[in-house]
Order: C-alpha cells, then sequence, then structure tokens
DNA sequence: GACATTCGTGTACCTACAACACTAACTTAG
DNA sequence: CTAAGTTAGTGTTGTAGGTACACGAATGTC
C-alpha cells in the first residue's frame, strides 16, 4: 500500500497562571523551524489511537493525565511541514492551576508557558493557525458549556471563575449578572468552607458538580 | 520513517429530496463489510490536502463542485477497519436538490439516497457513528448559522426553506415565528416573482443574500 | 360557485439578558 | 483601637428576543 501519510498529534495546552489564560509551547532543538516555539506535539504510533496519543504527549509534557482533552481540528495542508506532508489531529486540554507543574516539561528542556494572547510569533509550522482555532473554540464553548471549571481546582471562589471566564474571553463580566447566571445554570454546589487570601472578606468556597467528565 | 499510517477521507454528503433529509451512501463491492453500505470516501493522494481530497471524492460521487463542505471529525480507533489502523477525515458536504444527481454515483455502480434518519444499519466500519455525527454538526450549526440556504436552488420559497430546517431538526415549527426570524436575520431578498406548483396560493420567491461563500 | 389547498400576516405574554450601587467582612496603617 | 483600604456578596428594573396562537388571500378542482 503506497497511500500512506506521517501523522502527528499536536496539543494545546491551556492553563490560568496569573489570572491569566496561557498556553504551554516548546522551544524546537532541531530543524525545522530550530528554536522557534511549537505546540507539543509528536508521531501517532502504531498501536494507539489518536486519543491514547494525544494523551501520551500530555503525559509526557506535564506529567498530568485526567484532565479535559478534546479534538479540534486536522491540518493537512501540503506544505506545512518544509520536510513534505505531515497530516496532524490537533487537540486542546485544559488543565487546572493546582495540577499544572509551574514550569512543566519533563523531556523538552525548553518548555514554558507563555499568555495566550501573547506568544513569541511566528511559531514554528502552522502552529499559529492551531493555536488562533483553539481559542475561538475554547471561547465559544464557554458559553454553552461547563468548560471553564476544568481550568479550577476542585474548590474555588466565584471570583476565581469569573476571573477564568474573563481571561477567556478577554473582556470584563459584571459580578451580579455572572453570579445570577452560575446559579441558574446548577451545576456549583456551596461548601460550608471559606478562604482568605491577603486582603478583604474571605470567600466562600464552591464546587463543581459534575455531570460528566473531569 | 516508520511512523505512518493510511489516511482516508470520507464525506457525509447530504441533500434534500421528498421535503427530507438525505444522505449519499455506497454499497461495498468487496469486503471487508461487503456488500454493506458505506458512506462514500478514498485514500489521500500524496499530493492533495485534506480539502481537495474531499473535494475530489465528491466530484468522483455525485459530479458536483463549489458546494458546502467542511471539516467534521477525525476518527482513528484501533479497530475501526479490520485490515488495521486507518485514520479517516470525516468531512460533511451539503448539495442542494437541483444540483444533486437524482441516483448519484459515476464510479460506484450500487450508490443511492437513503433518509438520513433511516440508513440501512448497520453501516460499514464505524460509519453509523460519523453519520451521527454529522446530523448532530448540521442541527447545531442550524440555528446560528445560514447553513440551511445551502440545501435550497438559488431561488427558493419561504415554505420550502421551512421544510428544509423542520427536515434536519425533525420538528414542526410555526410559521409566523419562522419568517420572523428569517426576516430578522437579514439575509434574504424577496425577488419579484412566485411559482406555483399544485394546488394553493402562488409562494413568492427569495434568494440568498450571500455574505461569503457559495 | 363551493370547497380544498397553500401563502401570508400581527399581537400578547413571558423569559433571558444587561445595566447599575451599596453593605458585609476582613486586614493594615497610624 | 479606629479609620481607611480591599474583596465578597446581594436585587431591581428595563429591554430584547422567543413562544403561542387564528384568520383572510390567492389559486385550482369538482
Amino acid at each position: 500500500m503506497s497511500v500512506v501519510q506521517r501523522v502527528t498529534v499536536d496539543t494545546v495546552i491551556f492553563t490560568i497562571r496569573d489570572t491569566e489564560l496561557q498556553v504551554l509551547l516548546v522551544r524546537r532543538a532541531i530543524p525545522p523551524f530550530k528554536s522557534r516555539w511549537a505546540i507539543p506535539g509528536g508521531f501517532v504510533l502504531p498501536h494507539e489511537s489518536l486519543d491514547e496519543a494525544a494523551r501520551r504527549e500530555l503525559r509526557e509534557e506535564t506529567g498530568v493525565d485526567d484532565v479535559w482533552l478534546e479534538q479540534l481540528y486536522t491540518f493537512g495542508d501540503l506544505k506545512r511541514d518544509p520536510r513534505g506532508r505531515v497530516v496532524t489531529v490537533a487537540y486542546f486540554a485544559l488543565v487546572s492551576p493546582d495540577r499544572a507543574p509551574p514550569l512543566a516539561g519533563s523531556d523538552a528542556a525548553d518548555a514554558r508557558w507563555w499568555p495566550a494572547g501573547n506568544t513569541p510569533a511566528p511559531l514554528a509550522f502552522d502552529h499559529d493557525r492551531i493555536l488562533e482555532t483553539a481559542l475561538e473554540r475554547l471561547r465559544g464553548k464557554l458559553a454553552y458549556t461547563s468548560i471553564g471549571f476544568e481550568l479550577l481546582p476542585k474548590k474555588f471562589t466565584l471570583s476565581q471563575l469569573q476571573h477564568v471566564h474573563e481571561a477567556i474571553l478577554g473582556e470584563a463580566l459584571d459580578k451580579r449578572n455572572f453570579r445570577k447566571r452560575v446559579d441558574a445554570l446548577g451545576v456549583v454546589r456551596p461548601l460550608n468552607e471559606s478562604v482568605h487570601d491577603g486582603a478583604g472578606r474571605p470567600a466562600r468556597l464552591f464546587a463543581f458538580r459534575r455531570g460528566k467528565g473531569r
């Protein structure tokens, strides 16, 4: 059979750090695009499904597992890789900051978190486009799903949740309207605990009421 | 390089026939799944992008080009093909009934349109799942895009447009509310023509105001 | 010309979203 | 210990969009 292709998975890994949406990038050590930053990824091995390959990559880069992982889009332009055609199945992952490693990266020495809106462009390959696609999807799903909770620890305050939404959407939200909407969704459960970080009144902790996943 | 895979594109081709959403299937002439019905598709050739491969398949099956074509999802489970792993990038296409060939199929002798909700299950491979995914996407996009127009000729009546939506959603819609919504969208332009098919009052014809594409 | 068929139109209710400001609980500085 | 600073928490009102609902108009058929 001669119609074979090289197939990779690339995973856009998001987290929240410093009340900001950040993305994990690795610096390429070898050509092509040597020393440019790239979305972590690698070849799909013969014995694993696409989802398994994405999960393996994620584990290798961050050490975490059991996080939100979703297929994004498949890119297969002829000239996206100068070495010849490589089809890449892009995924995106959401890692809560309490599980995300501070500096990340076990194998790639040069790996770090970058603000999602301020990456060291241009990235390698067509990765700017992949990142842009991931951001669009993330923003789109925020409105009509509970995906925002994936970026928070199990216990969180409503202000933290609001900051996540604001970081992703890039705009300020009204506190009362936000809390009203969250309440109407019925997906959070108040706990009998508070936290007090720094100044101000202590905040009630909440937990996500899982419908499925996580 | 040993990490290579077989990659195919499969295209779910929709049209409207007899005021019903229908899908084009081909009957397999060879194993595996010999004589089972399947979504048309084929291998991606080395010199073409994924989009080009999908467009070529569509042209080969239906003879049409220049129709709505959108990438759906990529399926790469290990056992979706008994011969070994084949990654398939699924697309879906919307063909208006005035361009869709009545019986369709140039190369595959056994090709025909089936009601989308009543296909000869089980289909070959994981094609039932692919079809289901395509239907979900189509229903989802109907609400917030102008995708419904892709399934109509250039000139159409509002009743026809409503029938398209009802066929896809599988439920009856209120005529006045539907027209109000279409009018509010501002994407149709009334023509100074009417059609009269069979009985009843003649219907005004409308045209789609293209914002992009088609 | 009576009947069947499809086209075309408006109003009232209700629900979801947007705008908007103050009090509560705690820490820090003086 | 008191005043000032900081973050948490809470309701109401207006508006826009969605849903429910019924009849006259234009044509063909018997």
